[in-house]
DNA sequence: ATGAAAGCGCTAACAT
DNA sequence: ATGTTAGCGCTTTCAT
């Protein structure tokens, strides 16, 4: 069923029909209102996107754009994170009527051109560095919606979503502390971008609390596959000289509560892990970690209305920058040892 | 950059460029595919992805369709299940030329529309009952790939991928009663489709061995948001009467386990405990989980190769059915208790 | 080997 | 209040 057709069995114009299927019905008389609206009923209009998008170079697609690892290259998606965000864009973005489309590839022209073959009405951006953003916007000034991206959004018609990623660990670090730590390390698989933000933060509590951090105190945790890490036993030995241990993320604390148990320390009692972001994990791992929370649905939900505002107002161009905030959530992952 | 543009550049027709772009070449003089060649690099052209879909009634679209659920309304992604497979159909769709659309809905109508809209080329069903796949099928003809629906794809154009859940959990079952146990309960939380496979299984092995299951020995879990089994004080209870208890998934398995250890069971020394899938909570959660591996990669892999057969020779309509199969997975949750 | 022309279904500017 | 018309960018049939 067409509109062609439709118009042409309620004996009225395409044009007509367009509008009545458009709510711009001040320009229809009542009586033509209604009777489209019971043709478009009864024989089940459903209209043609792909059309309608030609015709009004619009698309009605959110992409969701994710860069592919170079480790985990199969599947970006078993990531908690990326998948509770995922969830929720979907179910943000269908709720404002419009569509997601998910797209994963490393090439940033790749990805250009994605952009522009579909004609993206607006794009979340998950996993890039600055950079690369910056190359994208070269050929696409559609909004743009930057999760956890450091540095950027120079741009217009680009929202950057991020988390108080330092105050987070800052606010984690002083907890510990409060609990009689002196001897933290904080553990990650690197140190740039909101890894670095988090460990700023960490080291920024320490000072503060006249405590010392020594670059060893930095231990580099060394991915290998998505559920081991290739240095546990070097983690573990290093164990030894901490009673806190510090993971940039829940993931990686998972595991290395887990290996540190696995080779007869027990935590927290010998040695407290923390890790970061609450997902599940810190929930289903015992101890169950203490952590700091950050709320995925906030940020999908964030970023798809940020989009949406983008791309209904398109006068309203000035870039924002949102920062998420984090909470404290204690577990049973560190102990309170007694004071010297 | 449009095709006429491309043509007026180069002094051809839209035709010939259309002609190159497709690889159509045998039409077209070698000097002329350089011509086109060249100046389609020089000019970036890009496809507009809409105007294509229209005109060849195509859309190189693969729809993941989920049903949403009641009870985690929210985030139906969260499900480690679910986004296994969704980044395994994303990787393997886009190696095929095909885009992923993620859709969710609980409401058919709703989700007919969409796929006549969108003019869908093929989806991969998650999350249906048999019923409802044939009242989508009532309209729409595409091609499909059915997860783990029991009991239906008579169509054309269909494929249903499953598991051998019934086999599987035989297995498991059998490998349970191997360590000497014999009072083993089964807990799920509904008893149809691939949980009623799951079951079957499971009685089977165990009337084979001559145990006796009692209704009693189906524990009905009753969830409650995602973290939390609403009765798990009294599976603690019922947890006396059993040297094993055997989940339905992983999932559960996780819940169940951490459940009976945060109330001061010891597993596996007290009460065994299993799970179904081989997910990631099967690794992280202690005692790891003995359980049934199923390769939810092979899944999704699977799915999108049987759609694109299907969508790339319309004439082989018939309908196959794919089971993939499982492997005992043997962990640190089952105890070998000595045989009286 | 190349091009002209029609049409996919819809929107929107411009009549009437 | 309603209709006419001209595209949107591409594919495809049919001439040449």
């Amino acid at each position: 069923m067409t509109i062609k057709e439709i118009a042409d069995i309620v004996g009225v114009s395409a044009t007509t029909v367009s509008n009545v299927i458009h709510g711009k019905a001040k320009e229809v008389s009542p009586a033509t209102v209604e009777k489209i609206q019971k043709a478009l009923e009864e024989y089940q209009y459903t209209p043609n996107i792909s059309a309608r998008n030609l015709a009004s170079n619009k698309s009605k697609i959110i992409g969701v754009i994710m860069k592919s690892h170079h480790e985990h290259e199969t599947n970006r998606f078993i990531d908690p994170f990326i998948s509770e965000l995922l969830g929720d864009i979907e179910v943000c973005a269908s709720r404002m009527g419009y569509y997601v489309m998910v797209y994963t590839s490393r090439n940033i022209q790749e990805i250009k051109n994605y952009i522009i073959s579909w004609n993206i009405d607006g794009m979340v951006m998950v996993g890039f560095v600055a950079e690369e953003i910056r190359s994208v916007q070269e050929v696409c000034a559609r909004p743009m919606a930057l999760i956890d991206v450091y540095g950027s959004c120079g741009e217009e018609n680009c929202v950057s979503i991020g988390l108080e990623d330092r105050n987070g660990m800052y606010s984690l670090t002083q907890y510990v502390i409060s609990c009689g730590h002196r001897k933290i390390a904080f553990l990650a698989d690197n140190d740039t971008n909101l890894d670095h933000e988090r460990r700023i933060g960490f080291r920024q509590a320490m000072e503060e609390a006249g405590l010392e951090t020594e670059p060893e105190d930095f231990i580099r945790i060394v991915p290998a596959g998505y559920y081991e890490i290739a240095n546990m036993d070097e983690i573990y030995h290093k164990s030894f000289g901490y009673t806190a241990m510090m993971c940039v993320s829940d993931y990686y604390a998972a595991l290395v509560l887990n290996g540190l148990k696995d080779r007869g320390r027990r935590v927290p009692e010998d040695i407290s892990v923390t890790g970061f972001d609450d997902n599940y994990l810190a929930r289903f791992v015992r101890p169950a970690l203490t952590t700091v929370r950050q709320d995925m649905g906030q940020k999908g939900k964030t970023a798809v209305e940020c989009l949406c505002d983008m791309m209904e107002k398109p006068g309203d161009k000035r870039c924002r920058s949102t920062v998420l905030s984090t909470k404290l959530v204690v577990r049973d992952s560190v102990r309170t040892i007694g004071l010297d």
